[in-house]
DNA sequence: TCTTTACATAAAAACGTTTTTAATATAGGA
DNA sequence: TCCTATATTAAAAACGTTTTTATGTAAAGA
């Protein structure tokens, strides 16, 4: 019995530091400190255990060193999940999310564990779960609302987390966001500046910090060019393409009808483009629309839409990265990064007078 | 020192089986087995147990249950990155598989962790180490090879894994796909009713299974139909928007021009969609185009495509609810899931006659 | 020469489980 | 009444690691 569970030892599972113990000579101990570089062992021994380890292709069983320290080389991400049959591709952003962390966690030998939350009080929950059970060492989330309790939760506790987006409140933590007031102040800009004072703001969630962040520069604009603000043409969506459908349509039948659209994704914007096509109307011709350019597509819709460029696999790289140092025990106050939009031109957005469409 | 450290386990950490052995005056190993419904504990011992550990909001520790049974309540995933910087929505499906794969897991213990992987080399290494290092008890992936040695490998094994896609060799294994080759032979077929001869077939990188499948489907439809299959129309895109733009372009540029196309997903059928536009050409009046739909947005595009349905997040369930029941010990024989596409016709799909597109 | 000190390594304990083995009590049979 | 079988619970070992404590040896100081 003893030999066949020897041989099934020796033939198939890894070797751990009690193998390389025996194969050293050393105890297991000075074999954890030398693997873990302690200064208290010789530099002969480090360099002899060393070598027994990469030989026998020794890599450190995370399950033991997960219950004897607790870390669990495990980054949480907080992926929101829709049960809604309509999503089209809402959530589309967390496939580059994804990507980008993978690319910043790719040399370290942290994994990524996906907790699927519903909405933010299942967020706040699965935060508490990993943070008192030790679920994970880092955590990462999206989604911010304008007063988050995750953010409040976690700074609180001071575990290690980064958030795509900023809350309101004055708190210090790691966090990656696009300027979303400053991409809306120049999408409204250039619209007004084109001669449009009929202007739409299509928004998410009013919740959602982004979404007053929104409404900020949309309204910054306006300020800004001496005008009024058309209230009555900000509306919230789901981000859904259904959604854009359905407010262009809406924003067209009402008494003194929107001539741009300001759309809080390019799904929405698709939605605007076939909503305003179902009433004969022709984005860049009888009425415009920029978008917020999340999954780089708006080359290519028909027409191809103006857009605040703001490259998100970037934005999770530097997430990934923030998160690494957070991790490694690194204090928030470096740890933020509001990335700039950038403006892609492909329409004039210029307000055509209700004649010249007429004689085309 | 004691009392602080008493202290600290009481507040903070949570309950252990220690704690609830304490509780209830039973020792660790008659919780243990009262816990995991051994039926060598009495029922009333059982139901103590149960109560004081509901109190106390006791949760197994995922930590300690790995170490000793080797069990990680972990589903891995393998994730397909890509470097490329244009690969614009491509890999959003993945989102959705994750949707519903985390609905499938919602109620068991298991968790989703990502292994990101840039090619199939990699998802093998990454197979290896799962497997061997016991990184997770169960394993899902997709892009599955026409000879596809991950599938091999771990067949070989007799590791819990599920396959969205199917390889074409012979083996037992849980998985779930589309019906690849039927949805292309009904596509290929409505264009060649329509009066199309000219059909251009724009399929992923041919070593993929499905790539193949819909080969076959291609050219069953000719077949039937009596015809050449026009092999010259074929070509293998990346799957990005940029690609089908480019295809159309140079398809409508030969000789015999295709007049009609079946695209492989959406994003290209939108490339393809804004190829024609380019050319001065519309789906629908000059050229038919069909697609796959698989993010649901062939609705808003413009002219809303007809598209063979197959719902990636049913499918995503299904898949979780198979890997769920391979990593119980249920074999592989009944795990075999393949949905047949669903025709949703948003165009006519008949070939015009040159002369009419004139007249309009 | 004897005691300290410093140093290198070994031994042991602990993390939270499950499982194997041991112990105790209770009932049944003679 | 005593022995045996059975049922229930307790004790101990193990998973792989890190960390605390102990041990032994060599150098240094008296």
């Amino acid at each position: 019995m003893k030999t066949r569970r020897k041989q099934r030892a020796e033939r198939s599972s890894p070797p751990t530091i009690k193998t390389l113990a025996q194969l050293t000579g050393y105890s297991i101990a000075t074999v954890s400190k030398a693997l873990r570089n302690s200064p208290v062992v010789t530099d002969e021994t480090r360099n002899k255990i060393f070598k027994v380890a990469a030989s026998t292709g020794y890599q450190v069983n995370a399950r033991g060193l997960a219950l004897r320290t607790g870390k669990t080389l495990q980054a949480a991400v907080l992926m929101p999940v829709t049960t809604a049959t309509n999503y089209e591709w809402d959530g589309v952003e967390y496939t580059q999310i994804l990507q980008g962390l993978s690319q910043a966690l790719e040399d370290s030998p942290y994994r990524i564990a996906i907790y699927p939350v519903r909405n933010t009080a299942e967020g706040l929950e699965a935060a508490q779960r990993v943070v008192e059970h030790g679920l994970a060492d880092g955590l990462l989330f999206s989604g911010i609302l304008a007063d988050d309790p995750r953010i409040n939760y976690l700074v609180e506790r001071g575990f290690p987390f980064v958030s795509l987006g900023r809350c309101r409140r004055p708190l210090v933590y790691a966090h990656v966001d696009a300027d979303h007031s400053a991409a809306t102040r120049i999408a409204t800009l250039r619209l007004i500046d084109g001669g449009h004072r009929r202007i739409a703001l299509i928004n998410p969630d009013p919740a959602l910090s982004y979404a007053q962040d929104r409404l900020d520069g949309f309204r910054a604009a306006f300020r800004s060019a001496g005008l009024a603000v058309c209230n009555d043409l900000i509306v919230s969506g789901d981000l859904s393409t259904l959604s854009g459908h359905q407010t262009a349509v809406t924003l067209r039948e009402v008494n003194n009808p929107a001539t741009a659209f300001v759309c809080v994704n390019e799904s929405t914007a698709l939605g605007v483009l076939s909503g305003l096509h179902s009433l004969g109307l022709e984005a860049g011709r009888e009425v415009d629309v920029i978008s917020f350019d999340d999954i780089n597509v708006s080359a290519y819709l028909c027409p191809p839409l103006t857009t605040l460029y703001h490259p998100i696999e970037a934005q999770g790289r530097k997430l990934g990265e923030f998160l690494l140092r957070r991790m490694a025990g690194e204090g928030p106050e470096k740890l933020m990064h509001v990335f700039q939009p950038k403006l892609i031109v492909r329409q004039p957005n210029r307000l055509r007078p209700p004649q010249e469409t007429l004689t085309v």
